[in-house]
RNA sequence: GGGCGAUUAGCUCAGUUGGUUCAGAGCACCUCGUUUACACCGAGGGGGUCGGGGGUUCGAAUCCCUCAUCGCCCACCA
């Protein structure tokens, strides 16, 4: 035989892959077909392939190419994300190797920078996709910052601008020093840390050697503070509420106030208030129209607030101003304290609050129309347990600060005119800002060379939000034939962590500027972890190179490797014994298929029972299968499905089926089953073709001459059909009576090639189809039927019927004997509980009829077989 | 602190409205086997009082209560 014993995924995977595109068979367009459309959760556009992206991918291939086979018209849109924050981090790290620093680029230059960098590292990610053998219609790739998306982007702005969605807020948001922007709520983790508790005292204004005491943990913000506050409740303090208090080094005069917010539990009762570094207190701070004092620069020193501090970082004046106010005698006690620190995601610096102006969205009412439609099932979250986290946040959504202190991404289109804090206007480009802003300002004489743009860029979901319909051109262009036909799209996989980021956003635009949603079904994954359940990450170095393990086990190995154990919304502990068990399991396809074509036919052989009997089974047992494969899609049950298949394939074809059909050693195989077999290896390949899209292409191929439009992926993928139960009830029987032959063969050592014969005394008989099957298996000489049992057999049953295999001198009277007892005494048990039940009158009563027909029936069979086995061990 | 979810064989997980098939699957494990597709294999086998306790019911892995442990989300405790 010239084909390997071992299946070779590395020879092959490339040649089908280019054939497959070659023929075009990933594009779409639209037809009078049904739609099947998938956008991919485009990854950074510079990023490599993790395990993640694996995971993720590898399900919507499956979906595609499952699709693509029922008939429909499958789209999978690729692309990536331009990832402002992270890009921006990279080139601006990458300039400062070269000696660059970014303050000294002007806005073009740097933004060349970035375009460079982004041609040489970008796409890097969708040619890795290829070798994961997604089969996405890469005519359609998009980038974020393409020219049409960004329009896109651009234009929704301006229209929640104009609808007045959009403003501009003084808010404490979330900065970044390090990156010097904010970060969004989301982008912050928070984690807690040993810190400490400082005790200080602030003398009372006209009193001698009275102080008030505050706690705080962070002393170096006192230069900031505009208040003292205490519980209205709190009598202790009640007497200094409406005097004022000295701030320590400062010397600055503050006011004493009360307010609820304060927990006279915690601290000394008494709490420090400093409106621009910290959120509550700039809530307090506008309830009591205290004044706001912000001490630092844009990247955490301080300015001249600080005084003698000015310049030093956050960190160095934290020790130092201890230190100065311990020997002034400020400083009472330091305790040590618990805290939550929030960390930027990005560049892990300790998250600075700071009151800084932003365009912000709107969200609450946005947002109704997309809680609406998770609540009412238009929109499916799977699996379901989701829903109530995204209603959680939905329903307690906040508005969303768009504007980043960015340059990479897509520039904020407001053009001020002026210095004051409301001499913009919103316009898609400077052109149509002049007018408006010559209209706004009063002045007629103002030139284009007037107008300033914002230099913010807009927070990266602010595209991606939009993607399911900027790919098709749908903010532009809404009525064009490709949004019109694809949109809504049918299915997103993503991973849960970005329900909130753009999930959840993705909803709203979908419902805000398309009037429908984005999608209708969610496939939450789990995250990607390794066996001692830490998350995969680059950092930690726990996770294996995708495209190694791809060029060492195949593409098919690993996505069969990630998806066994995989279940939607359950974290997947990853190990490469899963991407072994996919190895195996292409090599075990392999071999069946090696086996299928060293067959040689004669055409004049009829065809054998044992054959015909096997087809005709093996032909309702795939129907019964397929059925549960369907079954386990509807529900995204992608992992189940495959399993479905693996046992299919690896125990009802290969243990069961090949072995039925196959011709004994030198001999041919006659026409028919020859065909069938074919018939059956094909149905077979189908239903796992989306998974293993490599191999069964390959074999496809390889077992018959084809025409490209009969490719594999473009095959008519099996409909579901009818299968007789009592037929593969029959088939068990067989299988079980096979079992027990092969049980007698181990016990007693009588090799498999020594034929022996089985007697038979049957109540219930198995069809007689089936016994050219168990001869065959069995390796038996000769089935005869008795009437009386055969003491000098090797004896087992199945049911309530009895099979003997006579072995001369291989029996042990003494050790069938103990069988029996064994036998016998666990049947009696079955009995007892079996009659326990029957004999509660409140169960024969209450119980439905079929319930206690189905127990009267075991009872009766349990007493049937408790009368053989006693027979038995009588004539023993 | 609040909310959500989980806990079933050594591991990862199924178990639909309580009742044939309810105690399962894959992997791992043990025994035997160079049977002419495959040792990346075959045949056979062992293994769980369904986290603990209580309750509802004729009947509970499944429903209720409670405790324990773990995970996720949200939140301002200086």
């Amino acid at each position: 035989m010239n084909i390997p014993t071992k299946y070779n995924p590395s020879q092959i995977e490339d040649k089908w892959y280019d054939y497959w595109m070659k023929n075009r068979y990933f594009h779409s367009e639209p037809d009078e077909r049904e739609p099947y459309t998938i956008v991919i959760p485009p990854p950074n556009v510079t990023g490599v392939l993790h395990m993640g992206h694996m995971l993720n991918n590898t399900l919507q291939d499956v979906l595609i190419r499952r699709a693509r086979m029922q008939g429909k018209n499958a789209c999978w849109v690729p692309g990536t994300d331009h990832a402002s924050i992270a890009t921006e981090a990279k080139v601006v790290a990458k300039l400062k190797k070269e000696g660059i620093e970014k303050d000294d680029l002007s806005r073009d230059e740097f933004l060349k920078h970035a375009w460079n960098w982004t041609h040489k590292h970008g796409g890097i990610i969708l040619e890795q996709l290829k070798k994961l053998g997604a089969s996405c219609d890469w005519d359609r790739t998009k980038f974020t910052l393409d020219d049409d998306m960004y329009e896109s982007v651009i234009k929704v702005f301006v229209d929640l601008y104009n609808k007045g969605k959009i403003y501009r807020g003084f808010r404490m948001v979330n900065w970044d020093p390090e990156a010097k922007t904010t970060v969004s709520d989301e982008e912050v983790n928070y984690t807690d840390e040993q810190g400490h508790l400082y005790y200080l005292n602030y003398p009372i204004v006209g009193s001698e050697n009275e102080f008030i005491q505050i706690a705080t943990t962070r002393p170096e913000t006192i230069l900031g503070d505009t208040a003292i506050a205490v519980s209205p409740q709190n009598e202790k303090y009640a007497k200094y509420i409406g005097k004022k208090a000295l701030v320590p080094i400062a010397n600055r005069e503050i006011p004493i106030i009360a307010d609820d917010y304060v927990d006279p539990e915690f601290g000394t009762g008494a709490l420090k208030i400093t409106p621009a570094h910290d959120p509550n207190d700039k809530e307090i701070g506008e309830r009591h129209n205290l004044e706001i004092i912000d001490i630092f620069n844009e990247d955490a020193t301080l300015n001249s607030y600080g005084l003698h501090y000015e310049g030093k970082d956050r960190d160095v004046v934290k020790k130092e101003i201890v230190e100065e106010l311990k020997e002034k005698g400020y400083l009472d006690k330091i305790e040590k304290h618990m805290h939550r620190v929030g960390r930027s995601e990005r560049t892990n610096a300790v998250i600075e609050p700071r009151l800084s102006r932003q365009w912000f969205l709107k969200m609450k009412e946005l947002a109704q129309p997309a809680i609406d439609a998770v609540r009412n099932g238009e929109v499916k979250l799977i699996p379901k347990k989701f829903e109530n986290t995204y209603f959680h946040w939905m329903d307690n959504v906040r508005d969303w600060n768009i504007s980043r202190q960015l340059w990479w991404g897509h520039r904020i289109p407001a053009y001020f005119y002026g210095d004051g804090e409301d001499d913009f206007v919103v316009a898609e480009s400077l052109e149509q800002a002049l007018p408006l802003a010559r209209k706004k300002s009063g002045n007629p004489d103002l030139q284009l060379s007037d107008l300033k743009q914002d230099e913010d860029a807009l927070d990266t979901w602010f595209s991606s939000w939009l993607w399911p319909m900027s790919v098709f051109d749908g903010i532009r262009n809404p009525k064009n034939k490709d949004f019109q036909y694809y949109y809504p799209t049918n299915d997103l996989v993503t991973a849960p962590e970005i329900l909130f980021f753009w999930v959840a956003r993705m909803i709203i635009a979908g419902y805000e500027f398309a009037g429908q949603k984005p999608f209708d079904n969610v496939y939450l994954t789990g995250i990607v972890r390794d066996k001692l359940g830490r998350k995969m990450s680059k950092s930690l170095g726990n996770s294996p190179d995708p495209i190694k393990m791809m060029e060492e086990y195949g593409a098919d190995a690993v996505r069969v490797g990630m998806l066994l154990t995989s279940p939607a919304g359950n974290d997947l502990p990853f190990d490469m014994d899963l991407v072994m068990q996919g190895r195996n399991f292409a090599n075990k396809i392999w071999n069946g298929f090696r086996l299928v074509k060293s067959w040689e036919i004669d055409k004049e052989k009829p065809q054998p029972e044992a054959a015909k009997t096997a087809i005709k089974w093996y032909q309702n047992r795939f129907n019964q299968v397929l059925s549960e494969i369907e079954d386990d899609f509807s529900k995204y049950r992608i992992s189940n499905a495959l399993m479905r298949i693996y046992k299919l394939i690896w125990d009802d074809y290969s243990s069961w089926f090949l072995e039925m059909v196959k011709p004994p050693f030198g001999e041919k195989i006659d026409q028919k089953t020859y065909d069938e077999t074919i018939a059956i290896l094909e149905n077979n390949m189908k239903v796992l073709h989306p998974f293993m899209p490599f191999i069964t292409e390959e074999i496809w191929q390889y077992i018959k001459q084809r025409n490209p439009e009969e490719a594999i992926i473009v095959s008519a993928y099996p409909k579901e059909a009818s299968f007789d139960t009592n037929n593969l009830k029959q088939m068990q029987l067989a299988q079980e009576i096979i079992s027990g032959i092969r049980k007698i063969r181990k016990e007693k050592n009588i090799p498999a090639k020594e034929s022996v014969d089985l007697l038979i005394l049957e109540k219930e008989p198995l069809s007689q189809d089936y016994w050219p099957v168990v001869k065959k298996l069995g390796h038996l000489k000769d089935i005869n039927p008795i009437t009386t049992p055969d003491d000098q057999a090797a004896a087992f049953r199945v049911g309530v019927n009895e099979y003997f295999v006579p072995l001369d001198g291989f029996i042990n009277p003494e050790e069938e004997k103990q069988k029996l007892l064994e036998e016998l005494e666990y049947t009696q048990g079955f009995l007892k509980s079996v009659q326990k039940k029957l004999s509660n009158e409140r169960f024969v009563n209450n119980a439905p009829e079929k319930v206690v027909a189905m127990e009267q029936k075991k009872e009766a069979d349990a007493l049937e077989k408790i009368a053989l086995l006693e027979k038995r061990l009588k004539s023993l």
